[in-house]
DNA sequence: TAAGTTTGTTACTGAGTAGTAACAAAACGT
DNA sequence: ACGTTTTGTTACTACTCAGTAACAAACTTA
């Protein structure tokens, strides 16, 4: 009998493989639903490979987070880039991308939010890590709307963010169906309008 | 050696004590994260107590749900009742009402989309409870809008909709310190303006 | 080729989980 | 008082969880 090969994985490579299925797990599933086990079989991987990589689940889920900001940074550059030194555009063009992945299939909300509701304990590490990613949203949303020449940026930009994260929330209730998300670009457009006028 | 006094309490009691402790627990906690043992003990009563008045923590879940939309419909009422005929700020009220809540120590945001998205399965039981919650809250805030005269009170109910979850989703990461939140109800009242005017 | 390092594999620990069986004690109906 | 129903208590099952120990196999460097 020949023995079986047993092909070896770079801890690089290994990382990357053991978080993209963290994230699709932690993602889809909760936190608390996905066990360590349950990335190790998608991964399909070695629970040990998990463990040399990462002390603790604790720290897969701020592995987890960390990626999943790095990508909503991308895709709000993404939007922004479309149309320079527009503002107003700029911020439509956002929610209009917003909206297009919120009723997609795959979609299940604001992951930081997700991981709040699951950790209450606002001392948790992962806490921190939430609040400060929103901080930077608001940073950035308060941006755009100085630089649009609203004449209350700040309640602007507070109005957004509580509209970003209306259309976060509706999208686990209704997904693909909801007329509430399908609405958000116009209902941002006047909201903008009526900023800009007085 | 005199023996120790064996208390009983008949169950419509006991029905409440336990669904007072869940309530505490699974919204201050989550779901997840609380055991079936936790409420018991909370409860101060014994397991068995709760497995004969529920037949399954599920069954449990769903009973402090609906227990939980009693409270929000009796907090609706409250805040309708305080303007009678006046939809505008009636409205209005319910918002500041919710901010009020939502900056409170205690406040975890909406149960519903908190249960949401500890629960992803379309098809879970829990789930159809979340959504036609939604549902209701939709025709209430449609039925004001139309009563309020706004030149489209389907796009108005969705802003406020997504307006009061934005809120809900807020208090999970800023909590007592959010000055969104504290902006609601003037952003809410620039929202009817407008819906209004043309 | 030889020694050291990294990875794969198995098996395990100790703690927690939802839910149940069996019986004892209290309350209730008659 | 007597039998029935309801409740309290203990102990248990079967399972899942995060995390680790120990060793074997593969790769790396010298």
């Amino acid at each position: 009998m020949t023995e079986a090969k047993r092909p070896r994985v770079p801890r690089e490579k290994a990382q990357e493989i053991i978080l993209n299925a963290a994230e699709e797990l932690f993602y889809q599933e909760g936190i608390h639903a996905v066990s360590v086990d349950a990335i190790v079989e998608r991964a399909g991987m070695n629970k040990m490979s998990v463990y040399r990589q990462f002390s603790s689940k604790t720290d897969l889920i701020l592995a987890y987070m960390t990626r999943k900001q790095d990508v909503f940074w991308q895709e709000w550059e993404e939007s922004i880039a479309k149309h320079p030194k527009r503002p107003r555009e700029q911020i439509i063009q956002f929610f209009a991308d917003l909206a297009e992945r919120a009723t997609n299939e795959q979609f299940r909300g604001c992951c930081f939010i997700n991981v709040a509701v699951e950790f209450p304990d606002p001392i948790h590490p992962v806490r921190e890590l939430v609040c400060s990613h929103q901080k930077r949203i608001r940073d950035a949303f308060l941006e755009r709307t100085t630089a649009l020449g609203a004449s209350n940026p700040c309640e602007l930009a507070y109005t957004l963010i509580l509209l970003m994260e209306g259309t976060y929330a509706d999208s686990q209730t209704y997904g693909t169906d909801s007329a509430a998300i399908r609405m958000v670009p116009a209902i941002v457009e006047k909201v903008l309008d009526q900023a800009i006028q007085n």
